[in-house]
DNA sequence: TTATTTAAAGCTATCCGTTAGTGTTACGGT
DNA sequence: ACCGTAACACTAACGGATAGCTTTAAATAA
């Protein structure tokens, strides 16, 4: 029961994983989502169908792979922050990062095909609720915060509405300039319970 | 081209929608959404099963058949409000009347089996996204407002957000007490763009 | 080394939601 | 009485996803 970090096993999953995601993004952005069938990405990628879904859980989880970290970051955001630095423009900080990430020039075209397709988008939004529930956890384990943990996810929530709407905003970076001040003023808003 | 309102053909289609939805919600209830196919429901309620998609989009469409007037319950809270009743309290009573509404006992069930299937879960929170936009469309389309497109859509966002988080708080009026004077300070907030 | 265990991948067959194609019935307008 | 068409039915299939079982090959024990 050694603790074996890279054997081959390990990492002839992982470049099985890799090979398939990065095949079917290729063949989505070559002919579009929704006429590249599962089949389609399977033979591509040389492995069984029941293999591609052994790594991924479902059609759409194949386009999301590289944005795995963005719960990470903004649970990160809150817990890695300067002492005593307030919460809401380190939020705002890392809000910004992955709204340019996501908009930069060679990610448009994969959230070009997402927005075209109800499903991809349907899927994005429910990752992001997700994401906004880990990130409440993380707002309401912070004690110097001080707020109840409603108050954390209404926040959490904010924070995440002001991701989506930026990314679809023409100006994603104006778009936050007038949103955060908002969340800001909802953040004070919700005071602190106890604090002396 | 007469406007006949009660046709024999039209009274038949309704009563075959309701027959649908009806056996549906009855078979759900009973037995668990995921346990009850589209050909249980199709034979139960003895139409075809094209029929019963030519009634109704998707599996979870038969679920939320009764939630239709949310969003336009949610948009006239807008347009016909009282003249210079300021927004968010107009707001705020209709979700407090909607979050009522499916927090009674007699929604308790089917809201219960809701949460508990994935499906439905994704499905209610796409619905509720899209009636967002309808939200902001409203917000932003009454001039005394006076708030940008931005500034609209963040709102109608952070209120539906209002809804679903009450929903599922353990004391949905008092979460509704909470969320509601930090929309109010992000609305304020926003500003008002031109005022003189 | 050889043997054993076990994780990864494969194959087959199928379920289930959904749709296309094609009729058939019966209501409504003329 | 006639015709157009809306509602519904039937068959067949498509495409995503899964269950059950076998095969391959890496890790570990002997």
């Amino acid at each position: 029961m050694s603790v074996q970090q890279s054997g081959r096993r390990e990492r002839k999953k992982a470049a099985t994983r890799q090979k398939i995601a990065d095949t079917a993004l290729r063949l989505f952005l070559e002919r579009g989502y929704d006429a590249v069938g599962i089949r389609d990405v399977a033979a591509e990628a040389d492995v069984a169908v029941t293999t591609l879904f052994s790594h991924f859980a479902s059609k759409e989880a194949l386009v999301f792979e590289q944005d795995e970290d963005f719960e990470r970051r903004l649970t990160q955001a809150v817990t890695d922050r300067a002492p005593q630095e307030p919460l809401v423009p380190a939020l705002r900080r890392e809000i910004l990062a992955l709204v340019r990430h996501c908009t930069a020039d060679s990610a448009a075209p994969i959230w070009h095909m997402i927005d075209a397709s109800p499903a991809l988008r349907k899927y994005d939004d429910s990752i992001r609720l997700r994401h906004a529930d880990a990130l409440a956890q993380a707002i309401a384990a912070d004690p110097a915060l001080g707020r109840s943990e409603t108050a954390a996810r209404t926040i959490a929530r904010f924070v995440i509405d002001a991701y989506s709407l930026a990314r679809e905003a023409p100006d994603p970076e104006a778009a936050l300039d007038e949103i955060f001040p908002m969340i800001d003023a909802a953040w004070e808003a919700a005071g602190a319970p106890r604090h002396t």
